[in-house]
DNA sequence: CTGTTAGCGCCTTCAT
DNA sequence: ATGAAGGCGCTAACAG
C-alpha cells in the first residue's frame, strides 16, 4: 500500500480507505490509486487486514465427508449465500470422527473465522469450550436439538422413521425391513421406523446393518441380508436413496417385481430418485434450504442482530412415486 | 502468548517457540508452559503467524462444482495428503466459469496461500498474470497441456475418446452414439470420439449434447434423442457413468436389451458403475491418484525442492464389463 | 477529504 | 536455553 501511495501521491491509509470504503476518498485521488494499483498489479494482504481488523471474512465449515453429496449439497448453498456477503469458506472433512473434528475445530479457530458452520449436534466436550471461548456464531446444521450451541437447523431425523413406518402400515404392507448405513443419524431414523412399526404391532422386522458409507452395492448386499434372514417380500426401508436404489437392482436381478414383490422407500430425493425405474417413494429433505438457513442463522449475529430463532427445523416429507 | 508467558514465568519468545519447536525449549519450562496453555485456553493466532512468517500454511483450491464426485474425489484425496503435512485448504466453486475463477483467484491470493490447486488447464490471462506475480506453486488438475502455469496433473481427455472409438470398431457395432454433458473436456471426449469414428469409415454418429451437468435424467432424455434421430442400436458413448447410467435405464424401460441392442460405454468409473446391471463398461481415471499427485507436486517446491516432473499423465484404461 | 500515530499477535534476528 | 527489539501489512482512532 506504501509503493502503491506513493504512485498515486498520497499516503498508505488512503490507499487503505480506497479499498475498503471508495466514498471515503475524492473521486480523483480514487483514479490515481485505482491506476496506481492497476500498474502494480498490488493485490491487499487479507491477512494483515484481519489481524488489524479482527475480522477475517473466514467461515469455518466442517462436513464428515465431501464426496457425499448430502453434505456437499448443503455446504454448496451455503457457501453462495455467505460468499455474497464476502465470505470465504474454510472447508474439512471429519470423516464422522468426533476426536478428528476436535482436532479441526482448533486448528480451524487459530486462524480467526468470523463464525463457524458444523455438522450434527454431537461434539466432544473440549470442542464445546473452545466453541464458546471463540465466542463466534456456531450453526449446528442437519440435526435438531433443545440445546444447541447457538443454532440448529434440521429436522427431526427419528420422526422420519416414524412417519415410515406409518406410511408402510397404511400401505397394509405384512413384512418390513432396514438397510442402513453406518452414519449414527441414519441409524437413528431406521431405530425410530423399528420402534414405529412394533409398537404398532407390525411384528418382526428385518434388518442389514452396514458399518460403512452408502452405496450400490451395500444397497443389493442389504437386500440379499433381509432375504436370507427369511424375507419373502414387503417394504424395505432405506437410510438412502442409494442403498435403496440398491436394493431395487438387486430384486430386479432376482426376478423379484418392484414395488410387487419388494417395496422401497429411500431417503434424501436426490437428484436420481425420479429417474430410475421405477421412481423412488423417498423422504425428502430440502438440502439446499438447508444451506442458506444455516447462513441466514449466521449473518444475523454477524451483523449484530441477535434476534433471530436459535433452532430452525425445516422439516421433511414423504414423496410418494412407484417404488413403494 | 504474553499472557501465557507470564503465568509459566517465561517471555512471549519462548512461548512461540514452545509451540512451534519445542526442542528449543527446556523440558521444564515446556511443561510450565503447556500447563498455563491449558489453564488459558490459549489458542495461537495462525493469522498473526502467517503475517510474521510469510508462511500460511492456506493451499487455495479451486473447483467447478464441489457436488460433483469427479472434483470432490481429488480434492478429498488431495486433502488429506495436504492436511498430513500441516496445510489447510480453501476451497471454492467456480462453477464452470472462468470470470468467476478470475475473481476467485484474487480473492484467494489476498489471503496469501502458500500454493494453488486449479482444475483444468483454461484460465483467463489476467488470472495467469495473477498467479504469475504470486510467486507460489500453481497445480492444474483433470488435464495436460504442454505449458503449465507450474505443474499439470491429469490425462489427455481427446485420447480417451479415441480409445473408445477403436473399441467401438473392435467389437464390431454398426452403429454409434454420443450423449454428452456441458463440460468443455467432457465434449472434447465426445469429439475425438466422433472424428475417431469417422477417421474409420464408420459412418454418422447420433448425437445428443447437454448444456447442463450430467444427470440420470439427462442420460434417459440422451437416449431418446438419439432414437428419434433414427439410431436404432449400436454403442453409445457417455461422457459420464451417470448418464450412462441413464441411457441403461432408459433402453430398459423401452424393452431394449443391453449390451444386446443397446450398447453403453461410460466415464469415470465410479463406485456405482459395477453396481448395476449390467455393469458398465467404462472408462477408468484414478482420481483420488490425481489428487495424491498433486499434493506432491506442490510439497516438491513448497519444500525448496524444484526437481520434479512438471507435467504429469497419469493415464486412463477402458474396464470392459458386461454393458459394452 | 487526508495524514499521523498506534497497535493487531506473532516470528526473526541478534544478543546474552 | 532464553530475552529484547523490530517489523510483517493493514485498520482504527484521532487530528487537521
Amino acid at each position: 500500500m506504501e509503493t502503491v501511495g506513493r504512485l498515486a501521491g498520497v499516503s498508505q491509509v488512503t490507499v487503505s480507505r480506497a479499498l475498503s470504503d471508495p466514498s471515503k476518498v475524492s473521486p480523483a485521488t480514487l483514479a490515481k490509486i485505482q491506476e496506481a494499483i492497476a500498474q502494480t498489479g498490488f493485490v491487499p494482504n487479507a491477512l494483515a487486514g484481519a489481524l488489524a481488523s479482527s475480522k477475517s471474512m473466514l467461515i469455518s465449515a466442517l462436513v464428515p465427508s465431501i464426496t457425499n453429496i448430502v453434505y456437499s449439497s448443503m455446504v454448496k448453498a451455503f457457501s453462495e449465500e455467505m460468499r455474497r456477503e464476502g465470505y470465504e469458506i474454510l472447508l474439512s472433512e471429519t470423516g464422522f470422527n468426533a476426536e478428528e473434528e476436535e482436532k479441526l475445530i482448533a486448528a480451524h479457530l487459530s486462524r480467526r473465522p468470523d463464525a463457524m458452520f458444523l455438522t450434527g449436534i454431537h461434539h466432544s466436550a473440549q470442542a464445546r469450550r473452545m466453541l464458546l471461548a471463540a465466542e463466534i456464531p456456531v450453526v449446528e446444521v442437519w440435526d435438531i436439538t433443545d440445546s444447541p450451541i447457538d443454532f440448529c437447523v434440521g429436522f427431526n431425523h427419528a420422526e422420519t422413521g416414524r412417519a415410515a413406518a406409518e406410511y408402510a402400515r397404511r400401505k397394509g404392507f405384512a413384512q418390513v425391513g432396514v438397510v442402513s448405513a453406518g452414519d449414527e443419524r441414519a441409524q437413528r431414523r431406521g431405530d425410530a421406523f423399528v420402534r414405529e412399526w412394533e409398537r404398532g404391532g407390525g411384528g418382526r422386522v428385518y434388518r442389514a446393518f452396514f458399518d460403512a458409507t452408502a452405496t450400490l452395492a451395500n444397497g443389493r448386499a442389504g437386500l440379499l441380508r433381509l432375504l436370507e434372514q427369511g424375507f419373502t417380500g414387503g417394504l424395505v426401508h432405506c437410510s438412502s436413496d442409494l442403498l435403496a436404489h440398491g436394493v431395487m437392482i438387486e430384486a430386479r436381478a432376482r426376478g423379484l417385481d418392484v414395488p410387487g414383490q419388494i417395496a422401497v422407500l429411500g431417503f434424501g430425493d436426490q437428484p436420481f430418485a425420479d429417474a430410475v425405474e421405477p421412481p423412488i417413494t423417498t423422504v425428502r429433505v430440502d438440502l439446499a434450504a438447508f444451506g442458506r438457513a444455516a447462513a441466514q442463522a449466521m449473518l444475523g449475529p454477524l451483523r449484530g442482530d441477535r434476534s433471530g430463532p436459535a433452532i430452525i427445523d425445516l422439516g421433511f416429507e414423504i414423496v410418494e412415486r412407484k417404488s413403494a
